[in-house]
DNA sequence: ATAGGCGCCTGCTGGC
DNA sequence: TGCCAGCAGGCGCCTA
């Protein structure tokens, strides 16, 4: 489920309600996350106040005083809020730290477990453990010579090129289809085929839908929830994801989904050409005026 | 090396 | 009403 601006959502959130804190209790559940968790956690937590909250990609990363760093991943379903200790504690709660000073609990919740926490000893075990992932650079600010280069890369089309997080970290399913409805470019099209100018139009579809993501507090479709416990509406601004059968909004064409990547892809077959058009040589510029009728 | 497919989990929805 | 296939915001492992 959450994807970049959902994850940058819930760090912020948790930032105030976080930092400063000291987890005085530490409860895992019995049932497995992802990735097994690490053996002396508790001891290694508790009594630990946090010093900082961040986000890389998808993951979270609480950085505890005296080196220890929580890395945080929430998967599909995951949940990762702060509520008051006597809020009843909800069915698929997997791990719970206590705070100090009344200050509640930090809680993980993940029905479908794909999440995962785990406990690292320094950032450079951190670096070290995102390196060997090859996690790709943050998607905000990259220059337009890094995206004409990867994509050039690669023959796979450029809905698997956004999933790719070696790519660029934090863009999912969701993103990726309204990144490129915006940039009017087809999740079929073969990323080495795209030329300079739409490979910069992708660039900053992927920085402008993520922005406008975060400002609206991320996506909430289903499980879905802030570091808070609330709910984004993002959704209420999807362009092609999760629209199929709808009209585009921009030509009014019916919006398609086709299975790529292993993932539902939502695009309008009109707006989002798969063919490349080879009319933009030099003179026809503004040639979009065109496509009335 | 790289690209595609499957499995991991649970819950919900739509069609028969 | 009931059942079951299909689907879901992610990722890592296996294979060709």
């Amino acid at each position: 489920m959450p994807e970049l601006p959902e994850v940058e959502t819930v760090v912020r959130d948790l930032r105030p309600l976080l930092v400063g804190r000291r987890f005085t209790g530490v409860w895992a559940g019995p049932l497995a996350l992802r990735k097994p968790w690490t053996r002396g956690w508790e001891r290694r937590l508790t009594g630990r106040r946090v010093e900082a909250i961040r986000r890389r990609g998808k993951w979270i990363v609480a950085e505890m005083e005296r080196g220890d760093r929580l890395v945080v991943h929430l998967g599909m379903t995951g949940q990762l809020t702060v509520a008051p200790a006597e809020a009843p504690t909800k069915p698929h709660t997997h791990l719970v730290f206590d705070l100090d000073e009344g200050a509640g609990q930090l809680r993980f919740r993940d029905v479908r477990r794909f999440g995962s926490a785990t406990l690292f000893q320094a950032d450079e075990d951190v670096e070290a453990f995102f390196r060997a992932a090859g996690l790709g650079p943050e998607p905000f600010g990259l220059d337009a010579a890094y995206w004409r280069q990867r994509l050039a890369a690669t023959a796979r089309c450029l809905k698997a090129v956004l999933l790719d997080q070696r790519v660029v970290a934090g863009v999912g399913n969701i993103y990726a289809d309204e990144a490129l409805y915006a940039a009017r470019l087809h999740p079929a099209r073969i990323a080495s085929g795209m030329g300079a100018r739409e490979a910069d139009r992708l660039r900053r579809a992927v920085e402008t839908v993520l922005n406008r993501a975060i400002e609206r507090r991320g996506s909430s479709i289903r499980d879905y929830v802030g570091g808070a416990g609330q709910k984004g509406e993002m959704q209420t601004e999807f362009r092609a994801y999760g629209r199929t059968g709808e009209p585009c909004p921009r030509c009014g064409a019916l919006i398609e989904r086709v299975r790529l990547a292993g993932r539902s892809t939502h695009f309008c077959p009109v707006c989002q050409k798969k063919e490349v058009h080879h009319k933009d040589k030099k003179g026809t510029k503004k040639s979009h005026g065109l496509k009335k009728s």
